[in-house]
Formats: C-alpha cells, sequence, structure tokens
DNA sequence: TTGCAAAACGGAGGCTGCCTCCGTATTGTT
DNA sequence: AACAATACGGAGGCAGCCTCCGTTTTGCAA
C-alpha cells in the first residue's frame, strides 16, 4: 500500500525515488504509532522524531495534517468501505443499517483523530474532496440509501446526517459502552421510519 | 455579576482588592469579545493583551481555560436555567422538550468553545463539578424527566444523552440549518416514546 | 564508472501559545 | 505615614507550527 508517487494523480511520471518512499514509510509507521498513544493531541514533531525524519520531510510529504491522517488510515477507510458493501448484500436493509453503525462506531473509536478533522473539514473544504471523506460519506450513503429503498428508513435522512450524529457525538470524549447503546438505540430510533 | 471574591466558596472573609475586581471585569469583557471573534481557536494571551492585563494577572484569576469561559458564560448558563424552568412549567411535556432542544442549539451557537470544553469534560473530571455543567445537565434533567413521567419520552434517555446529542454532532463545525432540523428531528424521533 | 542535475533531506529560525515564577507596585488598614 | 498583605505583569522556559534554503542523496546518461 505504500505508494510509488507522492499524490497517485494521473500527473506522475516517475516512480519515487528511493530514500522518499523510505521516508514515506517510516513516516506512517511513526505517525500510526504516535497517534495510537496521543490521539488527536499528537504532535507532527514527534512523529517526524520518531521517523528518524527531519521535520521538513514530514512537511514536503503531507504538507497538511489530515493528508498524513490519511495515509495512516488508507487501508482502514478502504476496509470500511469494503465491509459496507458485504452487510447491504448480505443483510437486510435496516439490520444492515443498524450494523453499519456499530461497524462505524467500532472504526471511528481506533480513529479518533482522523474522525474529528473528517467531520470537522465536512462542511467547509468542501473543495478539497479527500479520499477518506469521498469513502466514508459513500458507505454512509451506501447502507443508507439501501434502507430507504425499502422503505424502512425515513426518506428525507442525508449521509452527513448519520455520519454527524453517529461521529459527532461519539467523537467528543470518550463515551462508556451504556451510554454508547442508548445513543445508538437513539439514533436509529428516529431514523427508522415509521411503521 | 462580578463577583467581590474570588472562588464565592465559604472561606473568603475579605472582599477583592479594587484593582483585582477591575481587571476581574477587564478580562471577562475582552474575554467576550475575543471568544466571539476566535471561537475554540481563542488565545489566552490575547485576551490579557485585549485586557490590557498581564497575562499573570488572567491565570492567577482563571487558573483553568474553563473557569474563565465559565466567568463569560455564567450569566447565559443561569439565564438557560430559567428559561428551561418557564419551559416545564409553561407548555406540554413534549412540546417543552422539543422547544428546549432548540434553545439548546440556540445556545450553543454562541458558546461553542464553552459547550466544546464541557461536553467533553463531562467524562473525565468528575470530580471537578462546574456550576456550568452542574446547570446544564440539570436543565437537560429536568426538562427529560418531566417528558418522561409524562410517558412521552422514552424512559431509559439520560440526560447526558441529550447533551451528546444535540452538543456532541452540533458542536463540530458549523451546520446548516437545513441539516440543523434534519438532525433535530432524527434525535427527538429517537427520545419520544412510541405510542 | 563517473559526473551531474534533479530530487529529496533536515533542521535552524521565526512565530505563537502555554504556563510559572518572582521582583515590583498597589491597596487598605492601623 | 508606614507597613503588610495582596495583586500585578512580563520575562523566560518549553513546545508546537510551518517555511526556507543550504546540503546530501539518488539515479540516469555518457
Amino acid at each position: 500500500m505504500v505508494p510509488t508517487s507522492a499524490t497517485g494523480s494521473l500527473t506522475d511520471e516517475r516512480p519515487m525515488r528511493a530514500d522518499a518512499q523510505r521516508n514515506y514509510e517510516r513516516l506512517v509507521l511513526a505517525a500510526r504509532e504516535v497517534l495510537r498513544e496521543s490521539g488527536t493531541e499528537s504532535s507532527l514533531e514527534e512523529i517526524a522524531r520518531r521517523a528518524g525524519v527531519g521535520i521538513g520531510t514530514l512537511y514536503r510529504r503531507f504538507p497538511t495534517r489530515l493528508s498524513l491522517l490519511e495515509a495512516v488510515y488508507r487501508e482502514d477507510v478502504d476496509a470500511l468501505a469494503v465491509s459496507t458493501t458485504r452487510l447491504v448484500e448480505q443483510e437486510q436493509p435496516w439490520e444492515a443499517l443498524e450494523a453499519w453503525v456499530w461497524v462505524l462506531l467500532d472504526y471511528a473509536a481506533t480513529k479518533r483523530a482522523l474522525f474529528q478533522e473528517l467531520v470537522d473539514a465536512a462542511g467547509r473544504d468542501s473543495e478539497l474532496l479527500t479520499h477518506s471523506r469521498e469513502t466514508v460519506i459513500g458507505a454512509a450513503g451506501l447502507v443508507l440509501r439501501n434502507a430507504q429503498e425499502a422503505g424502512v428508513a425515513r426518506a428525507e435522512v442525508e449521509p452527513s446526517d448519520l455520519l454527524r450524529l453517529v461521529g459527532g457525538c461519539t467523537m467528543m470524549g470518550e463515551l462508556e459502552s451504556e451510554q454508547q447503546k442508548r445513543v445508538v438505540a437513539i439514533v436509529l430510533g428516529g431514523i427508522r421510519a415509521a411503521a
């Protein structure tokens, strides 16, 4: 999953230079480590330090905090998309939605930092459509539309509403599992179409 | 509303010294101003600067970021409590709850910074029961219990759930009014007891 | 191989913010 | 008027963000 070019866009002619690629890997590795330890508070300098790389290198490779987070969690984000598809194919629409919310929560629990900044940047920055945002919103849309077409979810709910509700309230501070259950129940209850 | 003693606790014998009181007022004034401009990002140094006061003075008076926010919004928080009581007395239980959510949103809109840190500190710090937290949670409890006793709100919902849902998801970034309406509708739908 | 330009590195440095500490100034009380 | 008690304020230490640019590394081409 290590790209051989910085952007993955169509305009890369050359592969990354060997040292660049090595440092890329080190940075992502260190970032994952530091993020696990310090979450949202993680310092970029600490990450660079841990990676044994100059701060300048970090900034060259990842101009944005978000871009680093994305690199770290890219695989996980893609995995979310995959398991979303599976849910939609194998479960009943409502059950899929229910299950998906829990998948999202579980997912968010280990990716607070990314999620925080992602939801945060949901409104503004709408220019910079990052891979993660597209993917997560896409997943939400898939499972939601599926439920709506089956008539089990209210038609007016939008994917971003789902993210807000599930992500938003969960993202702030920890949530004990009891409260988590209650909150999810409330959200699901509010989304379910009246019988 | 300017206290004549730093803590308001039982142990203050003397009133604040004149200069202390003057600076207190200046600080709160400046803080309100800066908070309006910069929200959560507000810098304490900027506030001190704006107040024409040394940074040391700020820290002596408000050892904690939260304590400053509280001072700024103390009156507003109390006002929330008052209008909560009024709602409960004058409206039907469910209507009161509905209206209260909107009051809370409106309230939160101008007090993002306080709210953010408040909800954030909801779990940990449970020792330090600040005035604001008690007040806000108390208000949520009042309106919620009222609805529950009337049988129009699910019994298992807790006050902090309400804060999480309404505050949490709203607090992250801006929310356009359309989305706000949808999100509130979902939350209320999930709280309402099944008929 | 060797040479060389393109690519990448890395950290110093400028800026800002957090917070503490302590010498100095202001009060108000006797 | 004098003297504690109280309060002030900012220097200074630490850390993080980000940029800029002189130095090093790499890989292609001769």
